[in-house]
This record gives C-alpha cells, sequence and structure tokens, in this order.
DNA sequence: ATAATATTTAGATATTTGTCTAAATATTTA
DNA sequence: TAAATATTTAGACAAATATCTAAATATTAT
C-alpha cells in the first residue's frame, strides 16, 4: 500500500500505468515514449514492479512490461472508506 | 491531482484522513493523535489542504479541519481507467 | 568469437520532503 | 492589559528522490 501510493506520486510513473493499460510493451518501447534517460525509466519501472503494479517478463533480449490490476483494487477499496456516509 | 498524490504519499496524512473520515477536528486534536509535533502536523494539514483533500474553518482560537472528498471522487475515477477490460 | 542491441546496475548530484525547535500571530480569559 | 492557549511560520537539517552518465550483463546476429 505504502509502495503503491510511493509509486503513484510520479507523474512519469503514472503515464507508464497508462501506456501499459493500452498494451504491454518493453522497456525500450517505454523509454522512447519520454525524454528520460534510459537508466531512468528503468528505475521508474523498478518502483512500479516493487508496488506490484507492474510485472516484468523476460522474452529473449526483451523485457515485457504488463499492468497488474490487483494493487489498483486494493487501492480502489481504501480510497472507497472516505465515500461512507457522513453520521 | 498531482498534489493529491504527493497528498497520499505519507501514512501520517492518511490517518489524518482517516481520522476526519469520522469526524471533523480541530489542529490541536489531530496533533494529540499522534507523537510528532505540532508544527509538523500543521505542514501535513497544509498539504492535505493544498491538495483539497481537507478544508479548514476557523472558529475563535481553533480551526476545525473536515474531510472534502471531491478530490477523492477524482482519484477514484482515475484509478478506475485500469480496471477496463484489456482487448 | 565479435559486434550490436536491450536493459539494468552503480555512483554522483541537485531537489524535495519530513521532522524538529524557536518565534510569530491570533484569540480568549483573568 | 497581561497571561494563557491554539495554531502557524521560519529556518535548519538529515533522509529520500529523480535524474544523469558510465559501466555491466545478457541476448542475438554476423
Amino acid at each position: 500500500m505504502n509502495l503503491a501510493f510511493k509509486a503513484l506520486n510520479d507523474a512519469t510513473r503514472r503515464e507508464i500505468l497508462q501506456l501499459l493499460q493500452e498494451r504491454d510493451m518493453t522497456a525500450g518501447e517505454i523509454v522512447d515514449k519520454f525524454r528520460i534517460s534510459g537508466p531512468s525509466i528503468s528505475h521508474h519501472l523498478d518502483l512500479l514492479k516493487q508496488a506490484k503494479l507492474v510485472t516484468a517478463v523476460k522474452e529473449g533480449q526483451f523485457i515485457y512490461y504488463s499492468l497488474n490490476t490487483t494493487v489498483v483494487d486494493e487501492i480502489l477499496k481504501w480510497m472507497m472508506q472516505f465515500k461512507s456516509k457522513k453520521k
């Protein structure tokens, strides 16, 4: 939960999640979508992975990143607590 | 949105939101719930206010803080995009 | 085997963040 | 008006963060 909020607290990482919502992508494809160095994107991907918001699968020399919505569900559930009626 | 995610990226601030979900509280009441100095809590309250997650109303020498769910709705909506079916 | 490609790891640096104490401001009470 | 109470503002500092370049690792192609 803590890691998820940390991961979400960055515009680049949120954009990466939105890209992956459309389709799985390799690290290189993701890098090409930004004007940030490869290593920086790699670091962002690592944080997203730590938060379990994405998963990574190696295929040959490529690594495919995918969105993992499990943690999204947890956050949605956590946020919903604030929607309960005021007593 | 950016400010909201920043505000949520801290356990103390998330706890403050949960306290305010139960009832409005003064700054002092909130301070008493934590083992953090008053100025630090005041700073956290300021960030929550900047993010529009809380509102503050002065009543005499007290300042009452309340939860504001408008931004919560925005975040819920934003998170929901990741729930759409994969094509 | 060597070169090329894809990605990460390491190390450095400037900025941001959470916390503190001391001081300032505002309100109420004696 | 002076003292007490509630809260914030200011300034300092250590820890965390986002970014970079250079180097390392792993895979594929020549």
